[in-house]
RNA sequence: GCCAACGUAGCUCAGUGGUAGAGCAGCUGUUUCGUAAACAGCAGGUCGACAGUUCAAUCCUGUCCGUUGGCUCCA
């Protein structure tokens, strides 16, 4: 292969024009696939004269780079750009400290310890140094030196000599410097061969980021940055983010008249007639789900005796984050959970092994004084429902439960559109409940089901809850970031908190399983991601308004009211348009809402007793009966296509 | 909770140390129109809250609240 970003071997395909022809030079641009042909300029020296450059045809040959090598490539040049960034901020600020500059995904970030804040305007500062940095165009040079000698060299970073303390004292470590040796950091290692082969880079933001990511260690400022093998590239990218970013679910709530938040209950959505539609058209569809699966539903209180958080655990481990009511000297906890509700439920008769497995499904709406900080759009909120449910079983049945969940759970990420997602195994975490002999059969278990799906999964060992270990379920939002909707999460501990019991085939009194489990996890986060994947055009079944019925002219009026009478009796939303607009404003208006069809009347459709149908994609689907219409319709929503 | 930025009409945003403006939306009227914006008029704001500096604060300073981007956390 031809190392990339270093000029590619050249054959010639004809004569060049003259013997004196200086090396052509090759555009600048790296590419990843495969280029055969090319017209490229090159000028040529005639003597001392510069002749007109002349384009001629040549073939470049480019290897394919792998997935992997292109990761490998864009990984060394953004963190060949952090060095950039680290050499400009020491220049500028020469009391700053260095720590850590990894690459990330699409850029690179580097934390410094400095004694004030990055502002705004510093940041266009440091942009401006790092191009004089990549103009100069200098060598990236490792040297190796020991643990030891780079311990001296470190002296006065207590981050460094902290990196250095975690590595043997026999091992050596590595140093790179550009700029003519005028800059030198500790790191890892892996970089472009000169400063110059960072094509394309920009900040992008500077924040506060703890040491080693621990909120009992110092702040320090990061710099976040994004770096491309090409200005093209790099175009693309922050094009995307761009239209990312109109994909906002908070802009498209408003926009759509679907939801909208208030200082008045911090971080807790307000759902508008629109917003409230789309939520009872997911939950109708659960509960078709649970008919099929095997589910029942009850309902719990909201507010308990703090007696019953002491129990289940939840006083200790998480009372910062619940409100708590003081009502006659007694105190009372707001669910922050529903769990502690299903044992009482479970609690309530006594069972045997015939009635196992039981799957209790519960919708209460959940409270969690989430910290100031952390709470975002619908993605993260203080107040929430669930598509929760706790199903009580034996060991034994943890395998076909598990499976039927991720089943039932594969069913309705297809019928939402979600393909993009990926599972994750969270095992053991230190601190946890449970003897090792059930940890090692359960973790085998989830790991058998897991591979039986066929699906990839990631392994977080550790990451398991205290109670269990669990799948987690996440999807991206439209900028990319992660976050978990569906969980299956298996619990040791509240059986023995709540000494849940069955009697077995034997007469003995056992111990039952009890499992976690949701596939939207809170709705709210599941219909912010949702928003964010469909940029708001929702299918028919969940679009809050279905159809808009359009007059051409007001004496179209009364046939176009008598129409939507007669699709809502059918069962479907329909709004009918008659305002004074002119039809085009009716149809942009009803396309900014994304509704799915519009239902255009005049004079003609009058006369034939139908409606001109429009589609939201822009597409003319003629005039058609008004009952075909609805049948059309109604199979539609009937199929959630 | 921590770091930073932001907060002006329902929404999107201008703006100034001398008490505020646009577009869209809303209301009223005119227009009756064939697949993404008709025209005109009207109305709408304790400039997030509270303190301070000042003759005077929406603007400067501080505190608080909220939001956004990160960090941490996420049962």
């Amino acid at each position: 292969m031809q190392p990339v970003g270093r000029a590619p071997h050249v054959d010639y395909l004809g004569a060049l024009p003259s013997t004196k022809a200086t090396r052509p030079r090759i555009p600048s641009i790296v590419y990843f696939g495969t280029l055969i042909f090319s017209r490229v300029l090159f000028a040529q020296r005639d003597g001392s004269r510069l002749v007109r450059p002349e384009p001629i045809t040549m073939a470049i040959k480019f290897k394919d780079l792998s997935p992997e090598e292109q990761q490998d490539y864009r990984d060394r040049m953004r963190h060949s750009a952090a060095h950039v960034l680290a050499e400009a901020v020491t220049k500028l600020f020469p009391e700053s400290q260095l720590t850590i500059g990894p690459p990330i995904k699409d850029g690179f970030y580097y934390d410094f310890a400095v004694p004030e804040p990055f502002t705004p305007d510093d940041l266009k500062k440091i942009e401006l140094e790092m191009r004089e940095s990549i103009r100069a165009n200098t060598e990236f040079v490792e040297r190796k030196v020991s643990r030891d000698e780079a311990l001296e060299l470190v002296k006065d970073n207590p981050y460094k000599i902290e990196i250095l303390e975690g590595i043997p004292a026999d091992e050596q470590v590595t140093f790179c410097s550009h700029a003519n040796g005028t800059f030198e950091d500790l790191c890892r290692g892996g970089h472009m061969e000169r400063t110059g082969d960072i094509k394309a880079y920009k900040l992008l933001s500077a924040a506060g980021a703890y040491w080693r990511g621990d909120e009992k260690n110092a702040m320090l400022q990061r710099i976040y940055g994004t770096a491309w093998e090409s200005r093209d590239a790099q175009k693309e990218y922050l094009k995307l983010r761009e239209e990312a970013e109109k994909r906002d679910h908070r802009k498209l709530g408003r926009a759509l008249g679907l939801y909208f938040f208030d200082p008045i209950a911090p971080a807790s959505p307000f759902f508008l007639p629109k917003g409230t539609v789309v939520l009872n058209q997911m939950i109708d569809y659960v509960k078709e789900l649970y008919v099929k699966y095997g589910y029942d539903e009850v309902m719990t209180p909201q507010i308990f005796n703090t007696e019953l958080w002491k129990r289940s655990g939840h006083y200790d481990n998480y009372r910062e984050s619940m409100y708590f009511i003081d009502v006659d000297d007694r105190e009372f906890g707001v669910k922050p959970m529903n769990c502690p509700a299903a044992a009482m439920v479970y609690l309530a008769e006594s069972h045997s092994y015939r009635d196992l497995p039981m799957r209790l499904a519960d919708f209460g709406r959940l409270h969690r004084n989430e910290r100031s900080g952390v709470t975002q759009g619908l993605f993260r909120v203080r107040s929430m429902v669930q598509d929760d449910a706790h199903i009580f079983c034996t060991f034994d049945q943890i395998g076909t439960e598990i499976d039927s969940f991720l089943q039932m759970l594969s069913e309705s990420s297809q019928v939402f559109g979600f393909d993009n997602y990926r599972f994750e195994l969270s095992l053991r975490p230190e601190k946890r409940v449970g003897t090792d002999e059930m940890w090692d059969r359960a973790e085998a278990v989830l790991t058998e089901v897991m591979d039986g799906t066929g699906r990839e999964y990631t392994v977080a060992s550790g990451e398991g809850a205290f109670y269990g270990p669990k799948i987690d379920q996440f999807v991206p939002d439209a900028l990319g970031r992660e976050w978990q909707l569906g969980t299956v999460q298996l619990d040791f501990s509240l059986p023995e908190r709540f000494d849940l019991e069955y009697t077995a085939e034997d007469g003995t009194r056992q111990r039952p399983v009890v499992i976690h489990r949701a596939m939207y996890g809170s709705l709210e986060r599941f219909l912010g991601v949702l928003v964010e994947h469909l940029s708001g055009a929702f299918p028919l079944w969940l679009a809050p308004v279905q159809a808009v019925v359009v007059p051409i002219a007001d004496r179209h009026n009364d046939f176009c009211h008598e129409v939507g009478t007669g699709l809502k009796e059918a069962g479907l939303r329909v709004e009918v348009n008659d305002s004074n607009d002119r039809m085009n404003a009716k149809i942009r208006q009803a396309q900014l809402q994304k509704v799915p069809y519009m239902l255009v009347v005049g004079d003609r459709e009058v006369d034939a007793g139908s409606v001109a149908v429009r589609t939201r994609a822009g597409k003319d689907l003629g005039a058609k009966p008004v009952g075909d219409v609805v049948d059309m319709l109604l199979k539609q929503v009937a199929d959630r296509s």
